[in-house]
DNA sequence: TGTGTTCGCGCG
DNA sequence: ACCGCGCGAACACA
């Protein structure tokens, strides 16, 4: 947010009233400059030629960018309307007096407001909200305005979640438009190695294991895909299950539990991604997904089609770079509880952080004798856990780090109480749903019965599981999303030096792009020459990232990073 | 035949 | 059992 200069700070586009597109300068404050109609070809003219440092500012980066992307062209910064006023509806941060005005055509339909505790109700209103986000320069002007007010006086690490959400939006787009670069014939092969050869309409390996499994239950006509089929079976063989599940399965001693689980294992990958995913999301060598930024209450991202933040591992050596690329491959390790440590200030875990290994690092403290202990209670520290070993071991790392612990458990109380709860950042949890709010209120009454306060509690406490999670993963979100940036920002500077570099898309030019990002890791696919460089902008913008989130505090955001021809770990 | 829910498991 | 997701198959029900 710039202070008021003579040339333009923001680049408003929109629709006029007859449709047309037209972009706006505006200065420092938001006020016009000048106002110049443009075809849709010259919007990518002007987005080819203009790589200065202005900001453009449109209503919904999934309505604006692909078409630029198509045709070659792509900006450097972006203010997203509809992205930036999702988080400020609801951010604690902003005063009251600059709250974001209900416009009737940016606001959430009623069914939202009557049932917050839907998730369906929110999805259908994320939904209709990015389709109908008003792409007219007026509603987006206005609603520019707004958001500058409510964002001035709102907090500075708000504003950095501003802009940073607003990027995240460009690389989802970006990636979808590069695409993820999948190799179709390892694919195949790593089917064929796990799955067996084909038999008629069926794979060598999956029969071989549910003859297996009928032979050992003594059943040659057991179900095998229906749990409730199958569980009876289960129980007529006499095992004590209350479901089909795996970890249930695991525990037992009996003959049909090695075949059993390897059945399962075999026909998930083969119904999640077998050679019908193969046939319906990997064209022409790249593997293109939607990417949903803030799809997840947290913040994180989510995805819609061919479950592309749910790839197999196994699958990994099949994201394989084109000839003469190479893939850089980084994550961060335990990236929750640093995130946790940065934003309690909690130095004593900010030393365990210091290496490498975090759970190697708590356990050098004494706090904890193994490193699995030490995951484990960091986890049911972050989860909320109150039984079996994690919730045994939670109370010993609350007497080890003392203020990580209270912020978390900080939050469960006011989940707990029907509060709300924000990340450092500012973006702020859901408000409590009408069946929460209903059932505490029913529990308060005089004439209560156990049921009711059972279950009161019982919400309680799942809702106070949340929000203690919620600040975390929220954070770690934000964070993910700032490392995310810095790496687009130094990507771009690396090969776009002059303007027409930066004019061409990244295929095209030969320049590295981002091709994936999952929450704490990203791939970078690049030119086989560029790869050390790469690397090395991706570690320094984890750097930047922890500066950018924390400032001075002395936590580490250390990165595993890998350059190789494929996405697969050794 | 279509729609919505539940289970189970992949990812972090 | 202790957070957040997406997706496919089975199934209940219209």
């Amino acid at each position: 947010m710039s202070a008021s200069e003579p040339s333009p700070a923001w680049r408003l586009v929109g629709t006029d009233g007859d449709g047309e597109i037209a972009v706006v300068e505006l200065d420092g404050a938001g006020a016009e400059i000048s106002r110049a109609g443009v075809t849709s070809g010259g919007l990518i003219e002007l987005a080819r030629t203009h790589t200065d440092d202005v900001r453009w500012v449109w209503s919904d980066t999934a309505r604006w960018y692909p078409p630029l992307l198509a045709a070659g062209a792509r900006v450097r910064r972006v203010h997203d309307l509809r992205a930036v006023r999702a988080i400020l509806r609801t951010a604690e941060s902003v005063p009251e007096s600059a709250r974001l005005p209900t416009h009737a055509a940016w606001s959430a339909p009623a069914a939202w407001e009557e049932a917050p505790d839907s998730r369906e109700a929110l999805f259908e209103v994320e939904t209709i909200a990015a389709r109908d986000a008003p792409s007219d320069l007026a509603s987006g002007h206005r609603e520019f305005a707004a958001q500058l007010a409510a964002l001035d006086a709102a907090s500075g690490r708000l504003r950095l979640l501003a802009v940073a959400e607003s990027t995240g939006a460009l690389v989802a787009a970006e990636m979808r438009a590069a695409g993820l670069p999948w190799d179709v014939a390892t694919h195949t092969r790593l089917l064929d190695e796990t799955l067996g050869e084909r038999v008629g309409g069926s794979r060598r390996h999956v029969d071989a294991a549910a003859a297996a499994v009928r032979t050992a239950l003594d059943d040659p006509d057991v179900a095998l895909d229906s749990p409730p089929r199958l569980l009876r079976a289960l129980h007529r063989a006499g095992l004590a299950v209350s479901s089909t599940s795996k970890w249930e399965l695991e525990d037992l001693d009996h003959p049909v539990v090695a075949p059993l689980l390897a059945y399962k294992r075999l026909m998930r990958l083969l119904t999640a991604n077998g050679e019908n995913w193969i046939a319906t999301w990997v064209r022409g060598g790249r593997f293109r997904p939607v990417y949903v930024p803030s799809g997840v209450v947290t913040g994180r991202w989510a995805s819609s089609g061919g479950g592309a933040l749910q790839i197999p591992r196994s699958l990994r050596p099949a994201v394989r770079a084109d000839p003469g690329w190479l893939l850089v491959s980084a994550d961060v390790a335990q990236l929750e509880p640093r995130v946790l440590a940065g934003m309690s200030r909690d130095r004593a875990m900010a030393r365990a952080a210091a290496g490498t290994d975090l759970y190697a690092g708590i356990v050098s403290t004494g706090v904890v004798t193994t490193r699995q202990e030490a995951k484990i209670a960091v986890l049911g520290a972050m989860y909320g856990a109150t039984t079996g070993d994690s919730g045994r071991l939670v109370p010993r790392l609350r007497r080890a780090f003392p203020a990580a612990m209270r912020l978390v458990d900080d939050a469960a109380v006011a989940g707990e109480e029907g509060r709300v709860v924000s990340t450092w950042l500012g973006r702020t949890s859901p408000s409590a749903g009408s069946a929460f709010t209903r059932s505490q209120f029913e529990a308060s009454l005089d004439e209560t019965d156990a049921a009711t306060e059972k279950q009161a509690r019982r919400r309680a406490r799942d809702r106070g599981r949340f929000t203690r999670n919620y600040v975390v993963q929220g954070t770690a979100a934000e964070w993910a999303l700032c490392w995310l940036a810095e790496t687009r920002r130094s990507l771009l500077a690396l090969t776009a030096p002059g303007a027409e570099a930066a004019a061409s898309g990244p295929a095209q030019s030969g320049a590295p792009h981002i091709a994936f990002f999952l929450h704490d890791e990203i791939i970078v696919h690049t030119p086989a020459e560029l790869a050390d460089q790469v690397a090395a902008i991706v570690t320094d913008a984890a750097a930047r990232a922890g500066r950018l989130m924390f400032g001075e505090f002395p936590i580490d955001f250390p990165l595993d990073v890998r350059i190789a021809p494929d996405a697969g770990k050794p």
